[in-house]
DNA sequence: ATGATTTCTTGATGTTTGTCAATAATCTTT
DNA sequence: AAAGATTATTGACAAACATCAAGAAATCAT
């Protein structure tokens, strides 16, 4: 249940065996089905989710209806909207369970917690942060100004993973592209 | 010569007097004439920049010719190619000096450092990052799946700033638009 | 101040992409 | 296995936007 948590923080840094005992009992495991909904526009963000297994992705909708996926997370990937987490604001993201999952889930007080005691964890979130903030980078250089067709060609070399697991209508939707459109551009991709 | 970067510290964590003092040593000022490249495509960043006056902005070049604008920083921001920084890989950014600025200079020895000696160097680089985070995932939004005019609007509501300090031409790449199209977006916009 | 850059605007035109609609393929559920 | 729901493809058309080109306005340097 928590492998891939452990996995994820031995990466970046060391904890003891009692340290790493008295982290995971923060964590509250949770199991959801696909098209659940970890929030819901209008609620409050109060836990950060950590992926054991299968996926989820975020999304807002827009003034015409229309959703906007911002991005997905797989085993070993976290997901919050932490502006609504950290300003208790209500969120404007919907997350929804794409594929069945075990989540295991940390509120923000015993987030503040593990920050005071273990500054492992501290540092730990830091690195974290400045991964997905590189990443979040990245894909704003392959969001702006890119073609359909340079903007797939991007996510195969980058993300290819997501092709098998995710709907071609929700990759389209993350990369701000009609699904029609993406599916022209899979169609000349393969002559 | 240190005002700003005071101010932001402040902002998140506390230092004592001494702290401060030891702290703000390891940074080295340095001044900088408009069209100067902090960065280029190529080179290894090496230093993160903190801006204490002026102001810049990092860009890709694409296979086209075409700049694209990833971000600016004014005063109290801090700017670098992180994904370089910390890899110590070539980067594909170029920074360069819009108004002439005067920048301390952290190199990565020193960062390290600080991170290691000064708890509060690591808590605050967590909130940065943290905050950071979060500007630029509502960037993603409003990157992906937006007309060029509400990209404009929501450019007006949240950072009405840049429009006074940096040329159209820019705004608009930032935009991931054309320049005669924010134009046209704006003069529509006046009437 | 004056000429030289740079930035901005406007018009004409073409390309890319989105939208609507219909059909096909795939996945779910019973 | 069949029916229903979801997802993917394809075509026709329209809208948004980029590009090219020329000129106007603003900024900079001497």
């Amino acid at each position: 249940m928590f492998e891939w948590l452990k996995i994820s923080l031995e990466e970046h840094v060391s904890l003891t065996k009692e340290e790493w005992e008295y982290f995971k009992n923060y964590f509250r495991p949770k199991r959801m089905l696909k098209r659940q909904f970890l929030l819901q526009e209008g609620d409050v963000c109060r836990e950060l989710a950590f992926v054991e297994k299968g996926s989820l992705y975020s999304y807002t909708v827009d003034s015409a209806g229309n959703k906007h996926v911002i991005r997905f997370a797989f085993e070993g990937w976290w997901m919050a909207n932490l502006h609504s987490f950290f300003t208790e604001q209500p969120t404007r993201l919907n997350i929804e369970i794409l594929e069945n999952s075990e989540l295991l889930m940390l509120d923000r007080k015993n987030h503040d917690k593990l920050l005071e005691e273990l500054p492992a964890y501290e540092r730990y979130n830091r690195i974290i942060l400045q991964n997905a903030y590189v990443a979040l980078q990245q894909r704003v250089e392959n969001a702006l100004g890119l073609t359909a067709e340079e903007k797939y060609d991007r996510l195969i070399e980058e993300s290819p993973a997501f092709l098998n697991r995710v709907p071609l209508n929700l990759v389209a939707s993350y990369l701000g592209v009609s699904p029609e459109t993406l599916s022209r551009v899979r169609g000349n991709y393969n002559r």
